[in-house]
DNA sequence: GTCTATACTGAGATAGAC
DNA sequence: GTCTATCTCAGTATAGAC
């Protein structure tokens, strides 16, 4: 994980060169911090890290790929983190899943205004830094393995398996956009959010297992093949043939 | 509908004015339609039209909002499609849904590129451009009169009512979305995508009109009251004590 | 209130020297 | 790898014509 924004730059070739790039990283985020990202110009960001306006693009090809670089930390931390709580406690998948959300947010808790930068191409499919485009396609990438994670080796139909991922990375994106939006003291109603919406999502996942419910799993998941939203996933065998359970 | 954009701009006052925007409008999105947005730069735009830099700016405070400006008439016309069909011909609700989603692609057909300036603002909840922010709060209003428009007096139980066009405009932006990306010929893909979640709208609405799920419902509402993410709707009193179907 | 003309500022981004 | 100089362009400012 970590190396995908490096797209723009083959390799991190010396030692210092990695130093460098972190010092202006940190100062960069320091200042989105205080002042946000717009009111922060890259000759503000080159002269706190005390280096020169084109240091900073060597390392960083525009303002928001050093958000992405942000997220980066954030998602390699996350899946730190949740890798630590899964090791000491023993959770179910409602638990697990509230879980991995509510780390998501311990983390970024201070970082709402710098969040806003991730979306800033959602609308350009070309620009490499698109949320939803082929530069950032690692990234997801790493976002869904996480999730994997959360979901574990709970027993689900094979189409639920290949679904859930996806469902879930949308769930979570749609839970960073509110949050970027929700003003409330301490994001409570972020934290609402996640509750209301796992709990609803563990009662639905409930209903839908059921066997009756293949017909209709089956043509989502043909849909969502044939437009193209969503990828094979291969689980190891021992998953394959899990059946439903009402 | 139609006067959001002059947030920044009381009225136009004068024929003359009015003239004048929609010159300066046609040739910015002929322009942005012919090299892209990011292309055009504002001086183009002023040039194209036979104006003076200041004219478009007088006109349109950014060049996204000459999107936006785009993308109400698109909401016009949209509506006014609609009515049109809608009077002509009898069709039931997922026939009306459809035919919604179909329209509004045709008049955006030719024009995927246009319509990503759209969602340049979207993680920046101050900027008044954005989708999602309050600068923009009559256009998505206007947008969900629109779905209202569609779904008509079908009889509904009441808080189905109340999620309904929340849920339609969430699908909506969706699809608005994946059009932007869906680079297959005619977008045929994106067209799938709207009869094959129509379809399974449909299958998902028939199940959850059901009593056995009014208490998930309820608590689907007032999450989302909760949470600040859904208005109150008032209807007229004929559909205020509409029952269940199942 | 509608517009022209022109000059200016600020900042993202790049080229090319070292 | 790093710096300086430079480019481009969005956006503002201003002053005045009608």
């Amino acid at each position: 994980m970590g190396d995908y924004l490096n797209v723009f730059k083959t390799a991190l070739a010396t030692e210092k060169g990695e130093q460098t790039r972190n010092v202006i990283l940190d100062h960069a985020l320091r200042l989105f911090r205080e002042r946000g990202i717009d009111a922060t110009t890259m000759r503000d960001v080159a002269k706190a890290a005390g280096a020169a306006l084109g240091a900073a693009y060597y390392y960083f090809p525009s303002k928001e790929a050093i958000v992405l670089a942000y997220y980066d930390r954030v998602q390699s931390e996350h899946t730190r983190l949740m890798h630590e709580v899964l090791k000491d406690e023993k959770l179910d998948l409602k638990e697990r899943l509230r879980m991995m959300l509510h780390t998501k947010l311990d983390i970024l808790r201070n970082d709402r205004k710098l969040l806003g930068g991730l979306f800033r191409y959602t609308g350009d499919p070309e620009h490499p830094l698109s949320v939803l485009g082929k530069g950032t396609e690692l990234c997801r990438q790493d976002s869904v393995a996480t999730i994997m994670q959360a979901i574990g080796d709970e027993l689900l139909p094979e189409d639920v398996r290949q679904l859930l991922p996806a469902a879930l990375w949308a769930l979570q994106m749609g839970i960073l956009l509110f949050f970027i939006y929700d003003s409330s003291p301490d994001q409570r109603r972020t934290r609402k959010l996640i509750d209301g919406s796992i709990d609803l999502a563990m009662r639905l996942l409930t209903v839908v297992k059921s066997t009756l419910f293949k017909p209709v799993r089956g043509r989502l998941l043909s849909l969502l093949r044939d437009v193209d939203l969503l990828p094979v996933y291969n689980f190891a065998p021992a998953y394959q043939n899990a059946e439903e359970t009402t």
